[in-house]
RNA sequence: CGGGUUGUGGCUCAGCUUGGUAGAGCGCUCGGUUCGGGACCGAGAGGUCGCUGGUUCAAAUCCAGUCAACCCGACCA
């Protein structure tokens, strides 16, 4: 950097009170810090501050990215619909699909992601496993349709995603360039300071067979997940715990009176009996419209992405569907369930013997009702979502429960898309084969906001040294004086010389204003120029994050700070 | 898309129930006093009260419609 920044000329616009419509604190200090402005909703303008960082985190991606032997390239953002209705995304990517037509009435899409593009852009070229593999990635906006934009930077309808597309001819070569983008994506968080968890993931939309995202640890996070001190995490909606099932008192069958006890809770409260022992009856109609009615424990709650898996596009019965299969809302069980109805059950439940169930009639319910004895289930499946306290997969302890934000998730596509559009090689034994794909997401304004949502106070934002817009910022106490002003330029010319990128506050404010303005804005280091410390010879540093000042003779500042700052870059 | 809430100067909000001159604080401009943690005094600028229609002598206020934003739910980086 050759020159310092002027606080008087620098478009940051900060606000002293909290906007309305922000909730999240990314959301709020970003706004406050006039870093960013709501164009829209989900659409933000990004001013010079969020830039600066936008484009650091870029640079920290793109070299991990060089690193691995990705290489960068740029696809347009409006892609065509053929390509869409090659993959046969055009009808299933549904609402949030942008899409939109030329003046002949060709019709486009604005690009949510890129598989189709890049599949295409290769096909033509990539014809020999010699040429394998390859990975593609680009930094670009991303467009999707967002039934509810929320959170500022979290959830827009327009952000920018640095998206990676691998392509392999063998399962091995796959799983590399897999491993590879992973360990690439944990370095990211680290340099970016974020603390995150790869977690095991359901791959919804993209599709695929193997899916891993990266969730910073967030109480305000969407998403919710589960882990274990040994290493084990997944999303709520993909883990495959083992459940703590209480099990129902042993004994002959007996049909209990139950006189307007429907739910769980009042089920367990009047038999004196806990949740878990319970066992909770979905009524629902599956992909195929068949009837079925779906046993999980009382404990815990059906999971829609697992469900969805099982039943294909299911939904819970109305109450006419009730109705016309002999069901009665609240008293289900799976014994003597009416002709047609299958019975299933989460897994969990298999190794449960005794269970307490509806008696398929209003008012009644079974105790010391025996698995294989009194009643039986048709299928095992897995379909609750997990939750705190339900053991791990790997080493069987109690998980804990935490809430992320999902910056980045890798996929294993397998032949998914090349087969779709015909994209393949020909294979050292000479044969046609569709080519093995990855995808690779990062949300890379969403990662900006992840950071300010781990790094923040009271005060403003603290940012890591490796993605602050600027290192430093000097305070002059008072411009106008004659003493104070000139040995805070003399200080950024230093700075700068230095390599520090710079900051000066040269707004003829009072103290506190410049002082809540360098916290809220939250520059890793304050240098405060005043009137004593300048008699003495020194200036005041400051550390944003632990708030410790330090003395500093004044010719000796800039090397002090490149000391402390030049080891955090780590570019 | 369903449920809830809100639209009044750049920002935060009052006024609306009970119709009659559009308000406060912050911010902004000018003058002065101040100057190490969001100062004070004085003088100003700035608003088609989201939009459309209706009721009325008269609408920010009542009614209808509409648009937008925000929060909770389903989708995702």
């Amino acid at each position: 950097m050759k020159h310092w920044v002027k606080m008087s000329s620098l478009y940051a616009p900060t606000l002293k009170e909290d906007p309305a419509e922000a909730v999240l604190a990314s959301h709020r200090l970003l706004l406050r810090a006039g870093m960013i402005r709501k164009t829209a909703a989900g659409l933000y303008s990004y001013l010079p501050l969020a830039w600066r960082s936008l484009r650091k985190i870029e640079e920290i991606i793109r070299d991990e990215m060089d690193g691995i032997g990705a290489q960068e390239i740029l696809v347009p953002i409006l892609t065509p619909a053929e390509l869409w209705e090659e993959s046969g995304r055009w009808d299933v990517y549904g609402p949030e699909l942008m899409r939109l037509h030329d003046r002949h009435e060709r019709k486009f899409a604005l690009g949510p992601t890129h598989e189709e593009t890049f599949t295409d852009l290769v096909r033509n070229e990539l014809k020999s496993y010699k040429q394998l593999p390859v990975t593609l990635y680009q930094i670009q906006d991303k467009f999707r349709d967002e039934m509810r934009p929320r959170f500022g930077l979290m959830r827009g309808r327009e952000f920018i995603m640095k998206d990676a597309y691998s392509f392999s001819s063998t399962q091995e070569s796959l799983q590399e360039c897999y491993d590879a983008e992973k360990r690439a994506y944990a370095r990211i968080c680290e340099r970016t300071r974020i603390r995150a968890l790869p977690v095991i993931a359901d791959s919804g939309q993209i599709g695929g067979d193997t899916s891993v995202e990266f969730m910073a640890l967030a109480d305000a996070g969407e998403a919710a997940l589960v882990y274990c001190d040994c290493g084990y995490a997944a999303d709520t909606e993909a883990a495959t715990v083992k459940v703590h099932v209480e099990e129902g008192a042993a004994g002959e069958l007996e049909k209990v009176v139950t006189p307007e006890v429907s739910t769980i809770e009042d089920v367990a409260k009047f038999l004196h009996v806990h949740e878990g022992a319970t066992r909770k009856a979905l009524a629902l109609i599956d992909g195929d419209g068949r009837p079925v009615v779906c046993f999980v424990p009382g404990t815990h709650e059906l999971n829609e992405v697992k469900g969805e898996h099982v039943f294909g596009n299911y939904h819970l019965m109305s109450d006419e569907e009730l109705k016309e299969n002999g069901l009665v809302k609240g008293f289900i069980g799976p014994k003597d369930l009416p002709a047609g109805v299958r019975a299933v059950a989460d897994v969990s439940l298999k190794d449960s013997e005794w269970w307490l169930i509806g008696a398929n009639e209003k008012d009644f319910h079974f105790t010391h009702a025996k698995l294989g004895r009194d009643f039986e289930i048709d299928a095992w499946v897995d379909v609750v979502t997990a939750r705190e306290g339900d053991l791990c997969p790997v080493c069987g302890r109690p998980l804990h429960e935490a809430r992320g934000i999902e910056v980045s998730q890798v996929f294993q596509l397998g032949t998914k898309y090349s087969e779709a559009l015909g994209a393949t090689f020909t294979a050292e034994d000479g044969t046609e084969q569709p080519f093995l794909m990855g995808c690779y997401g990062i949300g890379v304004s969403r990662l900006l906001a992840a950071v300010v949502e781990q790094h923040n106070d009271e005060h403003g934002i603290i940012w890591p040294v490796c993605v602050a817009p600027y290192e430093v910022e000097i305070v002059p106490l008072s411009v106008g004086d004659d003493t104070v002003w000139p040995v805070a330029k003399q200080l950024a010319d230093s700075f700068v010389e230095a390599g520090l990128e710079t900051v000066v506050d040269d707004r003829d404010e009072r103290p506190g204003v410049k002082f809540a303005d360098a916290d809220l804005i939250g520059l890793p280091w304050q240098v405060i120029v005043g009137k004593r410390g300048v008699a003495n010879g020194v200036a005041e540093v400051k550390n944003r994050e632990t708030g410790e000042r330090v003395d500093v003779a004044l010719d000796e500042v800039a090397a002090w700070l490149v000391a402390r700052i030049a080891p955090l870059r780590q570019l």
